[in-house]
RNA sequence: GGACAGUUGGCCGAGUGGUCGAAGGCGCACGCCUGGAACGCGUGUAUAGGGCAACCUAUCUAGGGUUCGAACCCCUAACUGUCCGCCA
């Protein structure tokens, strides 16, 4: 949630902030509105319930003293007839507050460059030099089908579209991926977390996919429980409505969860071979920092992702994010875009952002510093995504015969 | 899933209708004591919102009810514990 005093207070500066992330107009208007309006309607209670409070006091006290308590009584109930109706007045303003507000994106940092979408993306840069082949380098559902790897129809049967099989060497090479990843991040400080793969409705509105993105979401039929989007939900939420000491942070944290999306709205794209599934696997990074540590921490998750890949032999470029195709609860991010010659473009592997405060006011996320309590700030990276990683290990590492050489970082996780 | 018990501040724990934002303890902070420390003694120590401030409002798991007034009485829900059932 965006912070509503700086709104309150430094409204054009906001305002324009959340125009460059096409929040219209209307709409912070009616935030500032919806804000003010409750303001003065907790004003008006409150002092009502103040001069109910003192009556109340005052009928105790003519109580013990024997005095009648018949004219005080005529007045108590007339002014709780009146407190009722601000009090409602008060709630319905809190509501349409609360809901106008959740509905907001955070504001971009200004280092985030402006533009419309993807293609105004702008590359950072490369990492490793694509691969030549003396042949024309096949596409990865190709290769997985060939080696056996992936059994696309059968995910099919089972499920539906969108979901896939994968074994043999296939199930052993993801297996091995999940573990590799885990340990590397492990050595560069982030704590393995394994973590519910269901949450309530709480925890997603904390990171920021309620109450706006529930189409995207698997949810549980007859229970108020989601199968995650990504690991991001559970380890952030992990601290909701805590208040940490100041000397634990930065907590860096990283864990493996199959991950659930409904896909809505991507009809068509990448409806072949396993770039765009309903469930993967993804390994992910999240730290809980302190204002003034986040950037460097940032700073090091991507390096961490990068790193991985570069480890794996993957060549790949970073791209940071324009305001155009920036997340909803993204203050900026860097996408890694790893490179797949069959078909011949950068495609993103991680994600990795940080949202500043945005998600610690929605989950109450705070440490104590000073005395005073303070929003942490919350980051999250994919490092990596599992089943983008196979396409990439497959369409790199492809021979012509169609087998694949498995990198060598890999083997010690498939003897 | 069934039965019973519970949920109070950072933690433990008292509190059955007004004087309770809440005794006492632990922890923590500061001071005294000490060569220094422990012990001991003293003082302070919840959160959020509003106000320059005095102060006001809300919060004893959550929501509703009774009452002039609720941590306290009633209802519902969530969670925790124990026993039973089921189960990897």
């Amino acid at each position: 949630m965006i912070d509503l005093k700086l709104l309150q207070n430094n409204f054009d500066a906001t305002a324009i902030a959340l125009q460059r992330k096409k929040v219209d107009s209307e709409l912070i208007t009616a935030l500032k509105t919806a804000n003010d309006l409750l303001k003065n309607a907790k004003l008006t209670y409150e002092s009502a319930q103040a001069a109910q409070n003192e009556r109340s006091r005052l009928f105790g006290q003519y109580k013990k003293e024997g005095k009648s308590t018949d004219e005080l009584k005529i007045e108590v109930d007339a002014a709780k007839v009146q407190l009722v109706e601000l009090l409602e007045t008060q709630r319905n303003a809190q509501e349409a507050l609360e809901s106008l507000a959740m509905r907001v994106p955070n504001l971009p940092d200004e280092s985030v460059p402006d533009g419309e979408d993807e293609n105004d993306n702008i590359e950072i840069k490369k990492v490793l030099t694509p691969p030549t082949f003396s042949f024309t380098p096949k596409e990865h559902w190709e290769l997985a089908e060939a080696n056996g790897w992936i059994d696309f129809e059968r995910g099919v049967k089972l499920a539906k579209s969108r979901f896939s099989v994968v074994s043999g060497m296939g199930a052993r090479l993801e297996r091995a991926l999940i573990n590799f990843m885990l340990d590397f991040n492990r050595e560069r400080g982030f704590n393995e977390v394994s973590v519910p793969m269901l949450v309530n409705r709480r925890a997603l509105e904390g990171t920021g996919q309620l109450p706006k993105f529930e189409d995207d979401l698997f949810k549980v039929d007859g229970e108020e429980l989601f199968l995650i989007p990504t690991a991001e939900v559970p380890l952030t939420n992990l601290y909701q409505d805590e208040i940490l000491n100041a000397q634990d942070l930065p907590i860096k944290m990283t864990g493996y969860t199959s991950c659930f999306r409904k896909e809505a709205g991507s009809g068509g794209r990448d409806v072949r071979g396993m770039i765009r599934q309903h469930q993967f696997h993804k390994v992910e990074l999240v730290s809980i920092t302190r204002a003034d540590q986040s950037d460097a921490i940032f700073d090091e998750m991507v390096a961490c992702a990068s790193d991985l890949l570069t480890a794996l032999g993957l060549p790949h470029r970073l791209v940071t994010l324009c305001t155009g195709d920036l997340g909803f609860g993204a203050a900026k991010t860097i996408d890694l875009e790893v490179w797949l010659p069959g078909q011949n473009s950068y495609r993103e592997i991680s994600s990795v952002s940080s949202t500043r405060d945005f998600q610690a006011r929605r989950a109450k996320i705070r440490y104590k510093e000073e005395g005073k309590n303070k929003f942490v700030h919350t980051l999250n990276g994919s490092s990596l995504a599992v089943g983008r990683t196979m396409v990439a290990l497959m369409e790199n590492f492809q021979n012509e015969d169609g087998t694949i050489t498995i990198p060598d970082v890999l083997q010690k996780y498939l003897s």
